[in-house]
RNA sequence: GCCCCGGUGGUCUAGCGGUCUAUGAUCCCGGCCUGUCGAGCCGGGUGCUCGGGUUCGAAUCCCGACCGGGGCGCCA
């Protein structure tokens, strides 16, 4: 726009607010000066709807914002090209999740998120109100996909919200988040689970790489495609890492956040950035998993840790009945509450297994993205509810 | 919930007992300049989270509340 010419139209450019919408009519005409090689030289400039001054949240200003004004003001947030890029690998991500397993035959499937009871016992549900009664929202499709391994619907996934009212207030806990959830029946042991998932996020970081270059130069990541299979740790070798690293886990005990990350830079220095932490004690997890038939102290469960972060966790199911049964009441829960779910195991139920596997925490892992909550378009925490 | 750190114009910051009628940037307003830039220059505008206390004097020190950041627990 050129003052001398059309001092008019120039004026009336200059009086145009931050972030206004406008519509420019005129002509294109190349300019090896300017950084796309094109120009357009404005003949008529109507504004479609004025921006309001000053701006709660910089977009193109050299200032800062901090994480919450942010999030307050997401809308304007991304606008930041750099911002709006990580939904383009996120959606990139589900596109890849749900190409690969619709050809390993998967079906797509969708459970409740409201439920009359809760899912596994001791985790924190969100209650609310439902005609009267007493209800919550779901924090697992657990019991739900275990329920159709028993319908011959013999492989599904779901790609849904998960809620936890733990007040967990870190970089990696959100109380709303995407979870990709799988199960399958049919299996041999857990090798055939692990298969599936490391097939599964190695296709996802290749098809990202392929298809979101430029989300990936804007927000300077540069995500390595893992060799397969990936390596499998077993607890007791994880402990034994750990010892050699300083730390002492008691045998059978859950390996805390720092030892989770000492391990994650011990395996980093292998050249592992992805790997499964396998076999855990039967005592830290959930009834649903399977013992091992000779060492009934640990499980056919597992972590798939990235960076030292979990990024999913699954295993081989327990699918007799009576053994299911017995562990339920090992671990304090009334099977009474669960007749919906034990019904399913009643009737002939095969052997199956599968994971839950975190989509935002994937996404921050994969990008490098300091904080979970940058992963999500409007991120639920202890105190954010609003927008 | 616990531990550490912090709350200064719309936004991001400097200041950490008097020299603060508070720094710089951005933004907005006015002016100048300009062929490429989240352009530049000049002038103006907007602020110490709230409530107590200490002190002759508090943005600055103490206590509390609220809010935020990080860590831990827990997990996806």
């Amino acid at each position: 726009m050129k003052k001398k010419g059309n001092e008019a139209l120039f004026e009336s450019l200059s009086k145009i607010l931050r972030e206004s919408v406008i519509a420019v009519q005129g002509t294109v005409q190349p300019n090896p000066q300017v950084r796309n090689g094109w120009e357009l030289l404005a003949s008529r400039i109507d504004v479609l709807s004025a921006s309001a001054a000053p701006l709660p949240l910089p977009v193109a200003d050299k200032v800062g914002a901090e994480m919450d004004t942010r999030f307050d003001n997401r809308f304007l947030d991304l606008r930041k090209p750099e911002h709006r890029a990580t939904f383009a690998v996120r959606s990139a991500v589900l596109a890849a999740l749900r190409e690969h397993l619709a050809a390993q035959g998967f079906v797509e499937v969708h459970t409740p998120k409201l439920a009359g009871a809760g899912a596994e016992g001791g985790a924190t549900l969100f209650e609310t109100t439902y005609f009267g009664r007493k209800a919550y929202l779901s924090q697992s499709p657990q019991l739900y996909k275990q329920i159709l391994m028993s319908t011959g619907l013999d492989r599904v996934y779901e790609i849904a919200p998960a809620f936890r009212a733990e007040p967990s207030d870190t970089v990696r806990h959100v109380t709303e988040f995407t979870s990709f959830d799988a199960e399958v029946s049919w299996i041999e042991n857990q090798e055939d689970v692990f298969r599936l998932l490391e097939g599964t996020v190695a296709h996802a970081i290749e098809r990202v790489r392929a298809e979101a270059k430029d989300a990936l130069a804007l927000l300077h990541a540069d995500p390595k495609v893992p060799r397969l299979p990936l390596r499998r740790l077993p607890y007791a070798e994880a402990l034994e890492i750990l010892r050699s690293r300083g730390k002492h886990v008691r045998d059978g005990a859950d390996i805390d956040t720092e030892g989770e990350k000492l391990i994650g830079s011990a395996l980093a220095e292998e050249g592992h950035e992805l790997y499964f932490l396998t076999e855990y004690p039967t005592s830290i997890k959930p009834f649903y998993i399977m013992s091992k038939p000779d060492e009934p102290d640990f499980s056919f469960s597992f972590d798939l840790e990235y960076k030292g972060d979990e990024m999913a966790s699954g295993g081989q199911r327990e699918h007799r009945y009576d053994v299911l049964v017995a562990k339920m009441r090992e671990k304090g829960l009334n099977p009474d509450g669960f007749e919906f779910y034990l019904k399913a195991f009643r009737y002939g139920m095969p052997p199956h297994g599968g994971w839950g596997f975190g989509i935002d925490r994937f996404v921050q892992k994969l990008l490098d993205l300091s904080n979970i909550r940058e992963a999500i378009l409007f991120p639920r925490d202890r105190v954010r509810l609003v927008p």
